[in-house]
DNA sequence: GTGTGTGAAGGGTTTCACAGCA
DNA sequence: TGCTGTGAAACCCTTCACACAC
């Protein structure tokens, strides 16, 4: 009768990336149908907003809980709510940044980033002119003190934004100081315990990318 | 005897969009060989310095053609020209970048953009600060302007990297000037005809799979 | 009737294993 | 012998189709 609160479940097997990366589109679409006072979505409405099928958006929800209600579709504001949770949106995570060129300081003004939850604490280079400087409110401390900094700062998530050259011993040097997690700008397979997880943003891949579909029409696929 | 030069072949399928992207780690490792001076390299090699299996890389290849010596490996140099010449890295692409904000500037900052043949020719903005002025030794133009700047330059390629609100009607604007690939930044679906090929870069969706790592780590795969 | 949740089918990518050639 | 090139097997992800709940 009244909407019964609903507790998602933890799956039994690893999730794909893709459903991964998915559930965020999914929870982007919810914020703007919520800004706009939408109540009700169905799994055509959403996977129609993303691009995609409504058999996949229902997939990739029912590994983690039975959200809708047969017939009627999802509440919005519940939806994102279970969502937030799964992907652990709710949370603060304590971000530093390895690195203070063009990509880190982009980085340091990426709105996204610090509305969700995301924040920047404290950023490294080697640079003795960017050293104890301040941008964007954030100091910049010498790399050499990665280690201890990551560790006596609890941080959860290291952006490596250096040459590819410093990328390895940066890596090496926030594992050291316990990180967990690393999101890595370098164009480079870092070597980390398998038990460090690595995002890697390639921009240069992805740009060949494009230079492969244009240079063969008919063989690229879409992303 | 004489080693032959080989001659690339075209795939009678559409190839996966990981195969292209691990094309351009291959690539970049054997630049970074040939800088050594290694002449030669295996599947091996290759797969453990991009972190993957040996077989992955010779499928990955065999799509193409049989670049490789049985019981030798491969020609380093041989093999870079013609993963460069498949995936079109021998040309000169005109680009134009749509939105000079953080992540606009920091596209026309990165170099690895530039010295692979991507020319950023043109910038365009709706900002009148911004109109007129030039970064990085590029003219930004008024936004109105679009659809014929980029028919009259001859763009290639449209990096979009303005806020979501904006996307859709500059991602309409590129493609009526004649627009055949779009690089777009803006977290949201472009809608475009079918023949457009759109490579998303949707940073919130990276940083948000790195929030489901860390709150379900035993969930999570890599990359 | 409507639209979800899900086992089963289908399709595509990765891995295996070995024939074939240097 | 050593390592590639490639069909076949295994695996994973997506799509289908329908029972089921509203």
């Amino acid at each position: 009768m009244t909407p019964k609160p609903r507790k998602h479940r933890t799956p039994k097997i690893k999730v794909s990336d893709s459903t991964i990366l998915r559930l965020s589109k999914y929870y982007r679409a919810l914020v703007y149908w919520i800004e706009r006072d939408v109540k009700t979505v169905s799994s055509d409405m959403l996977s129609q907003h993303i691009g995609g099928t409504p058999a996949q958006v229902r997939k990739d929800l029912s590994y983690f809980g039975a959200f809708g209600r047969r017939g009627l579709g999802y509440n919005v504001a519940d939806l994102k709510g279970n969502i937030a949770h799964i992907m652990g949106l709710e949370k603060d995570w304590r971000v530093a940044l390895v690195g203070v060129g063009n990509i880190g300081r982009a980085m340091l003004e990426y709105d996204p980033f610090r509305t969700q939850g995301f924040n920047i604490l404290i950023c490294f280079d080697s640079d003795p002119m960017k050293i104890g400087k301040t941008f964007h409110g954030v100091k910049v401390v010498n790399e050499n003190y990665l280690e201890r900094e990551i560790r006596e700062n609890n941080i959860d998530i290291a952006i490596i934004a250096v040459p590819v050259f410093a990328a390895q011993s940066a890596a090496d040097n926030c594992v050291a100081g316990g990180i967990k997690c690393i999101f890595n700008f370098a164009p480079i397979n870092l070597n980390v315990p398998s038990d460090i997880f690595v995002k890697d943003e390639n921009m240069a891949m992805e740009i060949e990318s494009l230079s492969f579909a244009l240079t063969n029409p008919t063989l690229a696929r879409g992303n």
